[in-house]
DNA sequence: TAATAGTAGTTGTATTATACAACTTTATAG
DNA sequence: CTATAAAGTTGTATAATACAACTACTATTA
């Protein structure tokens, strides 16, 4: 491939993941990255474990026991204990947490909105799918890396 | 703008977040990613002080002024006082630092090469673009925050 | 079925990147 | 000359993470 765009694809990212964490360890709306990533996969997941969860966010099981109990202390999941197995539980998204995460969801989309606002359509349904494309391939990366 | 493009944008953009910043805390070749961006910074900027690195880099002084010391540490940038204030110095590049940016450049874009191997050259090329256009705004956002 | 091995989850400890505040040394302005 | 500002460093705090040790259960196996 052609080392100019891949230098600047190279640059680019590291760039990129630099301020945007700082950005959004910072907090965009009233949810951490961390804790809004939690609360969006048990939306799609529905009721899992800590195990389970963890596996799907490619993060420790400490990691995620920690981030569930911090969701737990502010009421917005809830643990129930699973009834076929005495070691285990699931999180439970309640009410507020589900508006807490959609309420996130759109200061985070709209804050996005506002920097692409010189961006057409086109290009930004474009980059969404390069994003996600990247995202899947970066997972496996990811997955093979712990594996191995 | 179409919701749907919007949130996957909003979504995709959390995630390659958290993703590549556990990948790239892993570290890739060398360096990890400040020492990179520190010493990219250098060679782009030439010799300057902990403030100057600061400000271009968009962190705190005490960040860098660490970041400076533990790359001097290590031999690949050496502190010179300025001549023209005894309170200054200029960092600069050393040869072993360079070697070490073009080396972990390279391990870098050869990772992303690797990860995009399907992509088209055009797709690559965009994406490079597009990514380049966002950080722009990006800093200008985090100019605004650190300002106000 | 009793003993052993494995599993779900939690908690202790360490690391890393960061910011903010206090400080030292030097420079500049009144 | 004195007071204020500026460059840089160091102390302290925070947040997200991983790994290791632990507890409490479950499953296997002899």
């Amino acid at each position: 491939m052609d080392r100019h765009s891949l230098e600047t694809l190279e640059y680019e990212m590291a760039l990129f993941v630099r301020i945007i964490s700082n950005i959004s360890d910072r907090k965009i709306g009233n949810l951490d990255r961390s804790a809004y990533l939690l609360l969006h996969q048990l939306m799609v997941q529905g009721a899992v474990g800590v195990k389970d969860l963890a596996a799907s966010l490619q993060l420790d099981v400490s990691t995620v026991s920690r981030q569930a109990a911090a969701l737990d202390q502010k009421g917005y999941v809830v643990k129930l204990p699973d009834p076929q197995d005495g070691r285990a539980y699931f999180y439970h998204i309640t009410e507020q947490g589900a508006k807490a995460l959609l309420e996130e969801k759109k200061a985070r989309a709209d804050m996005i909105d506002k920097l692409l606002s010189d961006w057409s359509e086109e290009e930004r349904r474009q980059f969404g799918e390069q994003l996600k494309k990247l995202n899947r391939v970066l997972k496996e990366y990811e997955e093979v890396k712990k594996g191995g």
